[in-house]
DNA sequence: ATATTGTGAGTGAACATTCACAAACATTGA
DNA sequence: TCAATGTTTGTGAATGTTCACTCACAATAT
């Protein structure tokens, strides 16, 4: 697994809050390093390009993701209790990350460079995965309803959390987004369960 | 309304155009005037600034969204049958433009300036306005379910029907976006009616 | 004493925008 | 019908700025 030095995630970290801030044209070399309070060149000692600190930004969500998942699994609780958790912390954690959410759905940032985008796709589909393994297996437990199948709900759920957290960003964050996330879960869990 | 000269209208498809093959980074007037076949400086007789043929991408939007709406209204269907024809006609449309699939759902794209994203923010807010009327007339008229606030519903909807896009394009179109979108309504069609 | 981390000055390329000027087009008055 | 005139649309060269990145050198840590 990648591993950062301190210095490395500091970077990483503070760029994420610059895109988050302003957008991703506010990421620059400059920015970044005054940022920090070093000179532009001493970024160069820890990252060789800029490409690779966006690299670096999509390897820290890939990881943090990876621990959740692992955390979720290790819980052993039915399937309906696993889907709700897993919208639950990944609420809570947007809430106290707010550079995270405002970058997490933001595709098209990362679209300049294959390498990138390629990052995305799996990440985005990786994540839809595993959202369609826990629907299937509450399908076969009977604990969520038969008659649709488990692909099209998971883009229900995940489409409306990413929307949710979208509108979040963009309303400046005016809401809040664990009490939304909360009313998502409920509808959700009616709409997924029997009658 | 906002009414645009021929050559504006051909300055803003080209620079959709642009987007959607390789991002906002690609969207530079040299790149615009060298794909039309004018000069840079040509650019500035039609638009005053970047920043205005973002506006009119938007505007362009806009325009194209309200006669929409307009033409579902005046269909006088029932809200099941408004709804269906609404997002029939989404993926029909976004199939046959694909360069506007690209853009349309990346708000990112319209961070820079405050204007922008101002824009981008209304036209959000006025399409999930128009999902959420449907739907509570739906309910009104003991169509749909009414035991999960049409709020939610709306979330869900259209933030599936915003990720099948996404992933569409991501996947550079390699699927059939109608098919997947007929899918999908039948599983709304399924969760939000009554049992 | 050696490896790591930092610095300030610089480089060339790309960028949006401006400007003096020219071609194309439309309008009009004889 | 045609020359004179004005207006719209186009051009190539130039400007100032910002960008990612390099490099010779200096401080700091091991």
């Amino acid at each position: 697994m990648a591993t950062f030095t301190k210095r490395q995630k500091e970077i990483i970290d503070t760029a994420i809050e610059l895109i988050a801030e302003k957008g991703i044209q506010e990421l620059t070399i400059k920015n970044l390093s005054k940022k920090i309070g070093i000179a532009e060149s001493a970024i160069y000692r820890h990252f060789s390009s800029k490409l690779d600190i966006l690299l670096g930004i999509l390897t820290l969500f890939r990881q943090s993701k990876e621990q959740m998942n692992k955390e979720l699994s290790e819980l052993g609780a039915s399937p309906s209790e696993k889907l709700k958790q897993m919208m639950q912390r990944r609420f809570v954690y947007f809430s106290s990350n707010k550079a995270i959410a405002a970058v997490i759905f933001s595709e098209e940032l990362f679209r300049s460079d294959r390498r990138l985008s390629e990052q995305v796709y799996q990440i985005m589909q990786h994540n839809q995965q595993a959202i369609v393994n826990i629907i299937t297996a509450g399908q076969r437990a009977n604990e969520f309803r038969n008659d649709v199948p488990a692909k099209e709900m998971a883009f229900m759920i995940t489409g409306a959390l990413r929307l949710v957290v979208t509108r979040w960003r963009i309303a400046e964050y005016g809401f809040d987004l664990k009490k939304e996330g909360q009313s998502l879960w409920e509808t959700i869990e009616k709409l997924i369960g029997h009658e």
